[in-house]
DNA sequence: GTCCACAATGAATCTAATA
DNA sequence: ATATTAGATTCATTGTGGA
């Protein structure tokens, strides 16, 4: 239906008529194939593009934790393609469009995982885009590796791009800044992943299995656009990106073709409330702790493997290993708290208060050690 | 010089004869052009290629079109396009040595910014690699963006892969949860930038614009390789991986065009200090130690035919018999896996962490008898 | 109503050896 | 090659139900 109407429209209109005079669908969601809706939208007309494409993960069997659990997969038919080439040209195909319908000062974000993100990247290059940052969604929640075959793969990227290098594009540098505690904001950025009550959900069952986070794009919005901007979201799911732009104050435009997916992003839509204040502080993330694992100092050579730890009363010995672990000469192993409370046939032990090393002849907790080492590399 | 004769001699090679039967020049600097330096290498000789490539295009006098041919920078007429198929053919020419020298269960690592990782990430999934992870690093003391015209570049990419979906790979779960407090090692990993003491320093000036961090090394290697194996990097710089390498009782070549870069790596290994034997020591998984049948317990009397073992929350019971199954009440019988999974209605079960005795008073795994016999018989 | 124990779950390319 | 068996493997958070 739509999407055809909507090409028809788009390849009959003039490249010259400006583009406000051509009404945009705003604050709608358009249920049509992305490149098809995007087609029918007028050259240069928009602000910015907001992309989560399918990643194409690659799974195998079925999964279960330790426990038995079996784990609820993305096994979703959009995210089935047949070769690389066939995700190729389905990237090109959609970047084509939003490279089109974007403003000259325009920017786009897409988000993926390994899985896809190195080919989008690249094909953002390709069709002319310029990166201006590539952003790491740290997963404060992530799911664990259960094999324990890899580390646990906990972050996603966003890559951040602009239509070309000369481009001016707007970057809301001072708003930034403020919202990370008068620090400028880096590129590695912190959240949970979407769960509790915004999370939605249907029969107990979740609506969509790649939601994303609000506040994830309450910060990719607050950095790039400004109010009033327009705001296009190709593959809209649930609609995150409109609950968002509808708060902060910007327009939207939501491509999806599930019909189930846009009634949950309807209703979901029309329940966002424009931001008030209070709202604000709720969306950040608290400030990452500084933790430190005692591997980390061996790393970092604040001490080498081989080196020997005592207790206070030297009456417990240990020799550091180049993972971290410690190694007591009755030969039992462990980490700096485990072995503690094994020697002395403790419950628990406090590692970093339990160890010492000599310095000048004198008996110091490793826990200078961490001090020291927090003390350089913290800003 | 070097890399003619090298080549040539890769030439007359013939793919058959065994890897060993070929000299590698183990612990070594190949100063020559990284291609040429790796075809010399034979077929499937080494364990690891970790490459910290150039982005810059300054690839002196290396610039190649798609098809191979050569381009000569100050002449030809560049867009930005033909940079990036220049830089892809560069990358595809290096990637396919480093494809060809890896043994079948070999890994790559590869580390950029987003202005080459993307295409580095399509590049090695187009010849075949594998992704087994991508990994941040995240700088705790980057530099600034003193314009305040993005956001802070603060973090730089790893990819890590294997020669194909089916290989096996070397990954030490163990030793890197032990590095992180006995937490699994997540995909983002922090580290300072390379400074201090470690940056090496001539005249006042950094000797190498991207000296990368030598706990980044340590990390990277100590995960992925064993000790003994053979570490290439054909992108040596001054040596980080070499030192490191050294340091961890690995193998290394390096291949550097650079002589100033090459002199100050071989100053700086000779001066790295090798671990001991019992410093490397890391913690294993079980899946390297030697495997215990549970009949072998009943055997040797640390359980006795009759005994009864329970789970932890005491729901499940069964019957040990004189061959080493089990026997529930209802007359199911199996062994203690397949039994613990049979009762719990679950796909698989560990019996050795799912079965329980009882010992004065207490519940305890059958693990623990297994822990026993294992100490009680192995030197 | 509160606290605590336990269960559920999230974009995941998730085993290895032997017959 | 495929099938079978042994046995290794999880973190942070939210929701629920009983005490």
């Amino acid at each position: 239906m739509g999407a055809v109407q909507l090409v028809a429209r788009a390849r009959t209109r003039k490249p010259e008529q400006p583009a406000e005079a051509v009404s945009l669908p705003l604050d709608q969601i358009v249920m049509a194939d992305c490149v098809a809706a995007m087609r029918a939208l007028p050259d240069a007309s928009v602000d910015l593009v907001f992309a989560d494409p399918p990643y194409n993960l690659q799974l195998g069997g079925e999964l279960f934790r330790p426990d038995g659990s079996h784990v609820d997969a993305v096994t979703d038919d959009w995210d089935k393609f047949d070769t690389f080439a066939a995700y190729d040209a389905f990237t090109r195909a959609w970047l084509a469009e939003a490279h089109r319908i974007l403003k000259p000062n325009g920017t786009i974000w897409v988000i993926g995982s390994y899985h896809n993100i190195f080919r989008v990247g690249a094909s953002l290059q390709d069709q002319g885009f310029w990166i201006l940052n590539d952003i790491v969604w740290r997963k404060a929640n992530p799911m664990p590796n259960f094999k324990g075959t890899r580390f646990t793969n906990a972050h996603e990227t966003l890559i951040w791009a602009s239509k070309g290098e000369k481009a001016k594009y707007t970057f809301n540098y001072r708003a930034m800044k403020t919202l990370n505690d008068e620090l400028q904001m880096r590129s590695d950025w912190e959240f949970p992943i979407c769960g509790g009550g915004e999370r939605l959900k249907k029969d107990g069952q979740k609506v969509h299995p790649t939601q994303k986070p609000e506040a994830l794009l309450y910060r990719v919005l607050l950095a790039s656009t400004k109010p009033g901007d327009v705001v296009v979201d190709p593959f809209f799911g649930t609609g995150t990106t409109g609950a968002v732009a509808k708060r902060l104050g910007r327009h939207w435009i939501g491509i999806e073709r599930e019909p189930g997916y846009c009634a949950a992003a309807i209703e979901r839509i029309e329940a966002a409330l424009p931001l008030d204040e209070s709202a604000l502080a709720t969306m950040q993330s608290p400030r990452a702790q500084p933790k430190v694992a005692f591997g980390v100092l061996v790393e970092n050579a604040y001490l080498l493997p081989g080196a020997t730890l005592t207790c206070a009363k030297r009456r417990h010995v240990a020799t550091v290993r180049a993972d971290g672990s410690l190694a007591a000469p009755c030969g039992t192993v462990g980490s700096i708290h485990k072995l503690g409370a094994t020697l002395q046939n403790a419950p628990a032990c406090n590692g970093w208060t339990f160890w010492h090393y000599e310095d000048a002849g004198v008996l110091k907790p490793i826990d200078t050690l961490r001090q020291t080492y927090l003390l350089a590399t913290q800003p």
